[in-house]
RNA sequence: GCCGAAGUGGCGGAAUUGGUAGACGCGCUAGGUUCAGGGUCUAGUGGGUGUAUGCCUGUGCGAGUUCGAGUCUCGCCUUCGGCACCA
């Protein structure tokens, strides 16, 4: 018997694999086509992360356990190679990203991905920096555009100073810059948008209908943010004119004691009166220099002026001045409030700081109680006019529909989502096909003028000036209208990374057509996407981008479904020292040296057995030794002595056989990895430890492996006796009869307690059971001088005698 | 502040519907093999008690429901993640 050689096994079937095409799959004929994704990743120069072994070869699983269930199993890997972390880190080494990117795909693909043994049909492999891939990006930019979907506007959009660009409001947590985590701010410029509001109500609804790990939907339903309120019509006090607030209070609209308006709303040149007209400037001035991050820190303390101006409050007709204050958002609702201080808190606050009037309206029990905060709750209506008495939700109601009889309010729905900016001041992209001709217009670059190349240009820095660099290369700039052929300009801003990687999948079927962005047939064969398994950190970017490109692609025409992931799984996070892995602190897990070392099966091992797949785990570096010394206990088992020919028949290893085969099905199916392998250690705990010889025995066991530990499963499946891949075999099948044992150890208890256990033979029926355990000594000697007052049988498990 | 998930040995983590808590692995202890080291194999391993196949105790804390609670209910504490002046 050999000892198990890591090095030679999977050099061996990485050439086999490649030479027998395995994992091709013929797209066009495939049966029972199962499309199994993972999120591709970004070619970095440190080399492929420990998480995205970890992802990928959790997804893998999945890929290999439906092939041997009798699907055609589509497996396509790529590479998302655009965007600012690949021009950044070229800017840093000085070596130019069309230089740098192809190196590093080269490295991901053939040092690293292809070793760690996932089934890749790399046929149809992806580079989003490739022109034949980014003119489809622009291609699907145009038709986005055609269809009204993407639009140009001048807007306060967020803007990373250290980026030199703009962000998406997904693309700005908590006020910094996701990538580089430094303070956005706000800047007025003309961006392209994404209407992915035109879809919010269905971003939101089909939630429920697609099969998505529940943290996701529900950080895309936070992020969609809907609320239902009242759209309300206020006059203004000495003006012909009025404006609307959004409310989901009008319950409370006899508590309104002021307005609010954000700083930056235009109807303010109307309202502010010449006197206050000097500290709202001020104000405004103050607001505009200041980050998002500064105005929350600053946030405890409301600020604030009085613009002299007043409004009607419908309801009552009651005069209320106009406020300005930076705590109303110009970006959410109208940009203006009604304020009611005595049931919101930041009204509360902003009206205690300058001794405005609080009104209570609602009332828990009906009577008026001091408030030393904001009342938020729901209760009966109090100081309202004929409302009086009636209950706050049935208020909202009746009080929006009593306005609306006067055409003063109406029932509206409000989202907090926003249009998707996806212009970026950055050279690293693909440009955005738009021509601006004096005479013509906006035009989109015709179909046949794509893609529109990123020009090969030395100096490729961010200016910051607002503007690409793309704009200081004039035989780029400059171009001719293709409709009157006179002088143009191009838009000179490259689109977002995020637009790249939102239609990938439905390139990989269609690399081989270079005539269309993906071809109908094999697009209605393969999509949507069976089973897409990635990180949760793109719920609202990638993930909801992706959704809202798919509603629109549907709008268009040009797919029948809505829903670009049937299935979505997000895996868990792999730490280190129970922290997260960074360069700085020296924790960083290098794969390669572990599968340098230990073999790549050791390693998939040990990221499937280190913790719940779903939740993520801890990496310690003594776990891949661990699980070496069992693929070597594998493999010296399954290499050993002569094997018996016929059907195992001990009842105790057609126990483990038939058990072990049902839960490693059934934990596959529920990505519960780790215990999977823990009854694939138990199974051979017994066979090894009972010296059972078995083909049938060994076979299944390296195909109920063979998921996880690809290489070696091959390698024992041929040197049991196979000429053909053991990925060809169907999944081993289990026998229900055989899942349990033929004895159960029964557990006796007193009052709960347990306090004996017995073997008993299954299929007994209670009452020879009850005798069995009566009879037993123990239990005799328990029930010395004591009554029992009730028996509780539990089938195959315990009896629990209540004693007094 | 709101929403979500979680808290189990020295460690990573198990435990479909309430039914033997700690599977599996790491580490540790003892022993076999070995000149030794490493490797490997066998046994043990929550805490307390100590003649025990015994008893007590034990799943963040405090109550409760139940014959029986890691699991269910109520109230707290802590950690992580999402949203956050969103009207």
């Amino acid at each position: 018997m050999k000892k198990y050689k890591h090095e030679a096994i999977e050099a061996k079937w990485q050439k086999k694999w490649d030479e027998s095409k395995q994992y091709e799959v013929n797209l066009a004929d495939a049966p029972r086509p199962f499309y199994n994704l993972m999120m591709f990743p970004y070619p970095s120069a440190e080399g492929l992360h420990v998480g995205n072994v970890f992802a990928f070869v959790g997804s893998d699983i999945q890929g290999r356990f439906h092939r041997m269930n009798g699907y055609d199993v589509f497996e396509p890997i790529g590479f998302d190679a655009f965007g600012i972390h690949s021009e950044n880190f070229a800017l840093k080494v000085g070596t130019h990203p069309s230089k740098l990117v192809p190196e590093n795909i080269k490295n991901f693909r053939e040092n690293q991905l292809k070793r760690a043994g996932n089934m890749y049909d790399w046929t149809h492999e992806v580079d989003t920096t490739s022109p034949e891939y980014y003119r489809w990006t622009q291609w699907i930019f145009i038709q986005l555009y055609k269809a009204g979907l993407a639009y140009r506007a001048t807007a306060p959009v967020n803007w990373c100073p250290s980026c030199k660009t703009v962000l998406a409001a997904e693309q700005v947590v908590s006020g910094e810059c996701e990538r580089c985590s430094t303070v956005v701010t706000k800047k007025d410029m003309a961006q392209w948008f994404f209407k992915t509001t035109a879809f919010a109500q269905k971003l939101l609804d089909n939630l429920e209908i697609i099969d998505w790990s529940e943290k996701t939907k529900v950080a895309q339903r936070n992020w969609i943010g809907r609320s239902e309120g009242a759209q309300v019509t206020f006059k203004l006090d000495g003006h012909d004119e009025g404006f609307e607030i959004f409310t989901t209070r009008p319950d409370t609209l006899f508590g309104v004691t002021y307005m609010v308006f954000a700083p930056e709303h235009p109807l303010l040149k109307k309202i502010v009166t010449e006197d206050n007209q000097q500290k709202f400037k001020a104000y405004r001035k103050r607001v505009a220099t200041m980050s998002e991050v500064e105005r929350q820190a600053e946030g405890l303390e409301k600020t604030g002026v009085f613009t002299g101006g007043y409004a009607i409050n419908p309801v009552n007709d009651e005069r209320v001045p106009i406020w300005v204050s930076d705590y109303v958002l110009m970006g959410y609702g109208t940009g203006a409030i009604m304020a009611v201080p005595a049931h919101d808190q930041r009204d509360f606050e902003f009206a205690t700081k300058f001794g405005l009037e609080i009104r209570a309206v609602i009332s828990p029990d009906g009577r008026v109680h001091p408030l030393e905060e904001a009342y938020t709750g729901k209760g009966v209506m109090i100081n309202s006019g004929s409302f009086d008495g009636l209950d706050s939700t049935e208020g909202i109601r009746k009080v929006t529909q009593w306005l609306a009889e006067k055409d003063l309010a109406r029932f509206q729905v409000n989202f907090r989502l926003r249009d998707w900016c996806i212009s970026r001041q950055r050279y690293w992209g693909p440009p955005i096909p738009i021509i601006y001709c004096d005479k013509c217009g906006t035009q989109p670059v015709p179909d046949n003028e794509l893609p529109v190349r990123l020009p090969d240009i030395e100096d490729y820095q961010p200016d910051g000036s607002g503007d690409s660099p793309l704009k200081r290369v004039s035989e780029f700039f400059y171009t001719t209208c293709p409709t009157c052929n006179g002088p143009a300009k191009r838009e000179t801003d490259v689109s977002d990374n995020f637009l790249c990687s939102a239609w990938y999948f439905y390139r990989y079927p269609s690399t081989n057509f270079n005539d269309r962005a993906f071809e109908a047939a094999l697009t209605k064969k393969w999509l949507p996407v069976d089973l897409y398994v990635g990180g949760n950190e793109h719920a609202v970017l990638h993930l909801l981008y992706s959704r809202f490109l798919c509603m629109a692609l549907n709008q268009i025409g040009l797919i029948d479904f809505e829903e670009p992931f049937n299935k979505f799984v997000a895996h868990g996070i792999i730490t280190k020292d129970g922290g997260k892995m960074s360069k700085s602190k020296g924790n960083v897990v290098n794969p390669d040296d572990f599968i340098k070392r230990y073999g790549a099966d050791a390693f998939r091992v040990y990221l499937m057995f280190m913790g719940d797949y779903l939740e993520g785990g801890d990496f310690r570096d003594e776990g891949v030794p661990a699980m070496r010394g069992f693929l070597d206990r594998v493999w010296s088992h399954v290499t050993g002595d002569d094997l018996d020919e016929d059907e195992p028949d001990d009842s105790e290893t057609l126990y483990w056989l038939h058990y072990t085969t049902r839960t490693v099905t059934n934990d596959i199916k529920r990505f519960s990895y780790n215990t999977a392998l823990a009854r694939l250690m138990e199974l051979l705990n017994h066979i090894s430890r009972a010296s059972v010889k078995n083909r049938v025995v060994n076979e299944t066991f390296v195909k109920l492996l063979a998921p996880f530990a690809p290489y070696i499963s091959e390698e024992l499946w041929e040197r049991l006796g196979h000429d053909t891949s053991v990925y060809d075999e169907s999944w081993p099948k289990y026998r229900e009869e055989h899942t349990t044992r033929k004895t159960i150890e029964y557990v006796v208890q007193f009052n709960g307690k347990v306090r004996a256990k017995l073997p008993i033979d299954v299929g007994l029926s209670q009452e020879e059971i009850e005798t069995v355990v009566m009879a037993n000594e123990r239990v005799k000697t328990l029930m010395e001088g004591k009554e029992i007052v009730k028996k509780i049988f539990v089938p195959n498990k315990l009896v629990n005698l209540v004693v007094k």
